[in-house]
DNA sequence: TCAGTCACG
DNA sequence: ACGTACGTGACTGAA
C-alpha cells in the first residue's frame, strides 16, 4: 500500500520557528526552524514509513487571490529576517532527504496541495498531508489525513472526516463556510465582523453553507440579523478566499514523488554544517572520518609511555607546556582517573605522550610527579579545576597552570553550551578533533578503546589545547578580560579545589534520625490524604494527584502545565480553602522533599571513611558569572521554613572544638544597583544605612517612616526584587497577587522616585542592542544576540536579561574576588580556620574557638573591603556549633 | 530523557 | 496583543 506524506512547507517552518528557542550555530546562522523541520521529516518517515514524500512551498508574493482581493495577507508582518534566511537552508536540507519539492509562481502552497490530493483522491492513495494550518482541513477524505500541528513541532493532531464531524460538527467542505462566516485576522479575510467560531459553528449546524445563511437571515435575531445582512458580500468573498484551488496546472503523475530515503552522507553533512549535535549522534550515520567531511587533520605521533622508556622521556619535559589530564565521570572527586598526557611541538613535529595512571602513580612516575606538583614549570590545560581534583584524590599534586582553556572560553562566552575541546577546536575554526562521545561512546555503551586509539585520541585533545592556547588568550585580551581571567577566575580554581577537597563534615546520625522523623509524619500525612481522597494514589505523581483533585473531587482548575493540569504550590494554596486534602497535600510534598532531596540525597554523598560531604562549585555553568554547586547542591540547603531549616543542624566543624562561621553581604545587589546606576536617592539609603525595603516603601508611598506598615515593605521588598530581575508589570502584579494595572502604577512610582535607576535599565537596554552584549564592573561578558529579535517574547527576555545581569554579575565579581582574597589573607595571617562553603552572598568557614573573635572581624571586613564600590558594601557575621546556630 | 515540582540566592 | 519575573540542581514519575 503507497503512501503519500505532503507537508506544507511555509507553514511547519513558521510554526517551527516560533515554536523553537532561536537556536544558532557558531557562524551566527539561525537554524531552530531547520531544526523543529529536521524533527519533523525524521519523525514523519521513522513513524510513517512513506512510499511518496513532497514538501510544497508558497512562491512570490503575488498570487491569484490577490487580484480579487488587493487586502488578502494585508497587515501581516513581514517574515522576520532570522526566518527567511532559514528558508535556503530547508531546501537544502530537502535534497539531501531526496524529498521532492514544488512551487509554483502565483500559487501558494495550498493550491498545489489541493490539487495533488485531489489526484490521489481519485486515484484513491493514501495521503497524510502535513500543516500547521486548520484550513487544510478541508481538505481531508476518506483517503486523505490531515495532521496538524499542536503545541511544539513534532506533535500533531490527526483529522479524517470523521474527526472532523465529532470535533465541528462539519464536513471537511464546510470548513470553508466556517472561514467565510468568521474569516481569518491572520490571513486578512475579513467574514462577518462579530462572528466568531461559536456563533458560526451555530449557522453552519443550522443551515449548512454561507449562502443558505445568507438565504435565511429572517430567522436570525437583533443585531446579529444586522452585521449578517450587512456583511454578506464580505461573508461570500471570505469563503472564496478561504477555498483551496485544486486546479493548479501541474504534474501530478504519481511516481513524480516516490520516496525511497535519505543520502546518510549529506544529511550527515547538513547536520555538521548546522550543528546538530544530538541528531548527528541519535542518527548513527556510522563512524566519523573527519578526512571524509573535508576536515583537516594534523599529523601527531602518540607515543604511550611505559617503564622502560620514562625515564627517557620524562627528560623532554620542559619549564613549560601543554598537558592534558583524562579523568572519566561526571564528578571529578570520583572520577576514574585514566592517565596524563603531554604534548610537544618541535621543528613542526607534533608529539604526544601518554602516561597511563597505573605508571604515574608507581615508582617510575615519580620525576613526572615532581614535574606536575612543581610551581615553576607552567602548564596550560584543558580544566584546571576538574584536573586538580581528580589528581588530588589520588595523592597527586597539580600546580603552576598558567592557562586553563575551559576556563578562557567560558569566560569569552558563558552561555556556550559545547565547552568541550572538540566544540572549541570547531567554534576557534582550528583542525577537528572528534567528540569523546564519539570515541568512548555514552551511557550505558562507554567504553574505553584499545590503548593504540585511545592514546590518539587523547594527543589529540592535547595538542587541540595547544592550538587553543594562543587563540583564547588573545581573545581575552581583546575583550579586556585578561584581568578577570589571570587575577580573578584562575587563581578562584585553585581556591575552590581546595575548599572541596577539605569538604564539610555532616552528623550522618543526626540526619538519619531526622529521616525517622520524616517518615513517620510523611506515612501519617499519606494516610489521612488517602482517607480524604477516598482512594490510594501516588501522590507524588502530579498526573494522577491531578485526577483526583479535579476529576474525582471535582475542584476548579485554573492553570495549566504543557501535559495538563497544574498541581505546584502556587494551586494548591488557592484550592486549600475548598477541601481539607489539599492542605495536607501540600504538607506532604513539603516533608517529602525534605526527606528525598536532603536526607536520603545528602546521606547518600557521605563519605563513609570521613562523614564529610565533598561538593564540586562548577565554574563555568552560570551565564551570570555565578557559581554552582553539585554531588550535593550544598547552594540550595533549606532555610525559608523552620522545618527545612533544622536540616542545617547537620552541617558541623570537623574538628571538636570548633565553630561552624558564616557571613553574608547585605543587600548586594541593590547595592551594586546604586553603583552601576549612580541613582542619588538608592546611594543616599545605602550611605545612611537604611532598611532599603522600608526606605523604598517610604519613597514610593511617599510616607514617613513610622507610617510604613508591614504590607507596604513587602510590596517594596517585591519591587526591589522585580527592579533586579529586569522587571515587568506582569511579573510584578504575579508576585504580589494585584492587577497588572497596579503592578504597573508601583513601578511607574518606584522610577519617578529612582530616576537614575531608571535611567540604567533604558541604557543598558540600548547598550545591549548596539554592542550585542552587557558587562559586570570587571568586564564579565554576556552576548545577548536576541536583544533585536523580532518575536516579542525573545526580546523582552533579552532585555530583562540585559538588566539582571551587570547587576547578578558584578555580585557574583564581588563575591569571588573575597574568596580569593580571604584565602590569601588565611594562609597569611597562618590562620588554622578554613573556608568551606560560597552559596552565592554568603561565605561558610569551620574556626577554632581561639580565632572566633579574629575571624568575626576579619571575615566581613575583607568581604566588604573586596572591591570598592560609590555605596558601602557590608556583611553580616555569625556563628554557632552548627550551620543552624551561625545564623 | 523530559516534564513537573521545589529547594536556594 | 503578545505572556515572564533573574540564576541554579535534585528528585520523581512517565514515556
Amino acid at each position: 500500500m503507497d503512501k503519500l506524506i505532503i507537508i506544507d512547507g511555509n507553514s511547519i517552518a513558521n510554526r517551527a520557528f516560533y515554536a523553537l528557542p532561536l537556536l544558532s550555530n557558531s557562524s551566527g546562522l539561525h537554524t531552530n526552524a531547520v531544526y523543529g523541520f529536521t524533527t519533523m521529516l525524521l519523525k514523519l518517515i521513522e513513524e510513517e514509513k512513506p512510499t511518496h514524500f513532497l514538501v510544497a512551498f508558497d512562491a512570490g508574493k503575488i498570487t491569484f487571490r490577490h487580484k480579487e482581493y488587493t487586502e488578502y495577507k494585508g497587515g501581516r508582518a513581514k517574515t522576520p529576517s532570522e526566518l527567511s534566511e532559514q528558508f535556503p537552508l530547508i531546501k537544502e536540507l530537502l535534497k539531501a532527504f531526496k524529498i521532492p519539492q514544488f512551487e509554483l509562481s502565483g500559487y501558494e502552497a495550498d493550491d498545489i496541495i489541493g490539487t495533488l490530493t485531489k489526484a490521489a483522491d481519485a486515484k484513491g492513495e493514501k495521503v497524510l498531508l502535513v500543516s500547521g494550518d486548520k484550513d487544510m482541513l478541508q481538505l481531508a477524505s476518506d483517503h486523505v489525513t490531515v495532521a496538524i500541528t499542536r503545541k511544539g513541532i513534532t506533535e500533531v493532531e490527526l483529522y479524517n472526516p470523521a474527526e472532523i464531524k465529532e470535533k465541528y460538527g462539519l464536513t471537511p467542505a464546510q470548513i470553508i463556510d466556517l472561514k467565510g462566516l468568521m474569516g481569518d485576522t491572520s490571513d486578512n479575510i475579513p467574514g462577518i465582523p462579530g462572528v466568531g467560531e461559536k456563533t458560526a459553528l451555530k449557522m453552519l449546524h443550522e443551515f449548512g453553507t454561507v449562502e443558505e445563511v445568507l438565504a435565511n437571515t429572517a430567522s436570525l435575531k437583533g443585531k446579529m440579523k444586522e452585521k449578517v445582512e450587512e456583511h454578506a458580500k464580505d461573508a461570500i468573498m471570505s469563503k472564496e478566499l478561504a477555498t483551496i484551488f485544486r486546479e493548479v496546472p501541474m504534474e501530478t503523475e504519481w511516481d513524480t514523488f516516490r520516496y525511497d530515503g535519505y543520502d546518510g552522507q549529506a544529511l550527515a553533512g547538513m547536520f555538521r554544517k548546522l550543528e546538530f549535535k544530538s541528531l548527528l549522534e541519535k542518527m548513527d550515520f556510522g563512524a566519523v572520518d573527519l578526512e571524509a567531511e573535508g576536515q583537516v587533520v594534523e599529523s601527531m605521533e602518540a607515543v604511550v609511555v611505559t617503564e622502560a622508556n620514562v625515564g627517557e622521556l620524562v627528560g623532554k619535559l620542559s619549564d613549560s607546556g601543554v598537558i592534558h589530564v583524562e579523568a572519566v565521570g561526571e564528578n571529578p572527586h570520583q572520577a576514574v582517573n585514566v592517565g596524563v598526557v603531554w604534548f610537544t611541538h618541535d621543528e613542526d613535529v607534533n608529539t604526544s605522550y601518554y602516561v597511563p595512571f597505573q605508571l604515574l602513580k608507581g615508582e617510575a612516575g615519580e620525576p613526572l610527579r615532581a614535574w606536575l606538583a612543581d610551581d615553576s614549570k607552567k602548564k596550560q590545560l584543558f580544566d584546571l579545576h576538574r584536573s586538580i581534583l581528580a589528581l588530588a584524590w589520588q595523592g597527586i599534586v597539580l600546580k603552576g597552570v598558567d592557562f586553563d582553556v575551559l576556563l578562557a572560553a567560558y569566560l569569552l562566552d558563558p552561555t556556550e553550551s559545547n565547552l568541550t575541546l572538540s566544540g572549541l577546536s570547531a567554534k576557534y575554526s582550528l583542525p577537528g578533533l572528534k567528540a569523546d562521545e564519539d570515541v568512548f561512546g555514552k551511557g550505558a555503551k562507554f567504553r574505553l578503546p584499545e590503548l593504540t586509539a585511545l592514546s590518539d585520541h587523547l594527543g589529540r585533545k592535547a595538542m587541540a589545547t595547544a592550538r587553543l592556547v594562543p587563540v583564547l588568550a588573545e581573545e581575552l585580551e581583546k575583550g579586556e578580560m585578561h584581568q578577570l581571567f589571570y587575577e580573578l577566575e584562575q587563581p578562584l580554581a585553585s581556591v575552590l579545589a581546595e575548599m572541596e577537597l577539605r569538604g564539610i563534615a555532616v552528623d550522618a546520625e543526626g540526619l538519619k534520625a531526622l529521616g525517622v522523623e520524616l517518615v513517620n509524619k510523611l506515612d501519617t500525612i499519606m494516610s489521612s490524604i488517602y482517607k480524604l481522597a477516598g482512594v490510594e494514589f501516588n501522590i507524588n505523581s502530579p498526573k494522577q494527584l491531578g485526577e483526583i483533585l479535579f476529576e474525582k473531587l471535582g475542584l476548579p482548575a485554573w492553570k495549566k502545565t504543557k501535559t495538563g493540569y497544574s498541581t505546584d504550590a502556587e494551586v494548591l494554596e488557592r484550592l486549600a480553602p475548598y477541601n481539607e486534602v489539599v492542605g495536607q497535600i501540600l504538607n506532604y510534598r513539603q516533608l517529602a522533599k525534605l526527606q528525598s532531596t536532603y536526607v536520603e540525597g545528602l546521606l547518600k554523598e557521605v563519605r563513609p571513611e570521613t562523614g564529610k560531604v565533598h561538593t564540586y562549585y562548577r565554574q563555568t555553568i552560570a551565564a551570570t558569572g555565578r557559581l554552582s554547586s553539585q554531588f550535593p547542591n550544598l547552594q540550595n540547603i533549606p532555610i525559608r521554613l523552620e522545618e527545612g531549616r533544622k536540616i542545617r543542624k547537620v552541617f558541623v566543624p570537623s574538628e571538636p572544638g570548633w565553630y561552624i562561621l558564616a557571613a553574608d553581604y547585605s543587600q548586594i545587589e541593590l547595592r551594586v544597583l546604586a553603583h552601576i546606576s549612580q541613582d542619588e536617592k538608592l546611594k543616599e539609603a545605602f550611605l545612611q544605612n537604611m532598611d532599603i525595603h522600608t526606605k523604598t516603601a517610604m519613597d514610593v508611598f511617599g510616607v514617613e517612616e513610622s507610617a510604613v506598615d508591614a504590607n507596604m515593605r513587602r510590596q517594596a521588598k517585591a519591587v526591589n526584587f522585580g527592579i533586579v530581575y529586569g522587571i515587568s508589570d506582569y511579573g510584578l502584579s504575579q508576585n504580589l497577587d494585584i492587577t497588572r494595572r497596579d503592578a504597573a502604577q508601583f513601578i511607574e512610582q518606584y522610577f519617578a522616585v529612582f530616576q537614575g535607576v531608571r535611567k540604567y535599565m533604558d541604557d543598558i537596554v540600548k547598550d545591549a542592542r548596539r554592542d550585542g552584549y552587557v558587562t559586570t564592573l570587571l568586564q564579565r561578558r554576556r552576548y545577548l544576540p536576541e536583544i533585536t529579535h523580532s518575536n516579542f517574547n525573545l526580546r523582552s527576555f533579552a532585555e530583562r536579561t540585559a538588566m539582571n545581569t551587570p547587576i547578578q554579575g558584578t555580585a557574583a565579581d564581588i563575591i569571588k574576588l573575597a574568596m580569593v582574597q580571604m584565602d590569601a589573607r588565611l594562609k597569611k595571617e597562618g590562620l588554622k580556620s578554613r573556608m568551606l562553603l560560597q552559596v552565592h552572598d554568603e561565605l561558610v568557614f569551620e574556626v577554632p574557638e581561639e580565632e572566633l573573635e579574629t575571624m568575626r572581624r576579619l571575615v566581613p571586613e575583607v568581604m566588604a573591603g573586596a572591591l570598592k564600590l560609590d555605596v558601602p558594601l557590608s556583611a553580616d557575621v555569625d556563628y554557632g556549633l552548627t550551620w543552624y546556630d551561625a545564623k
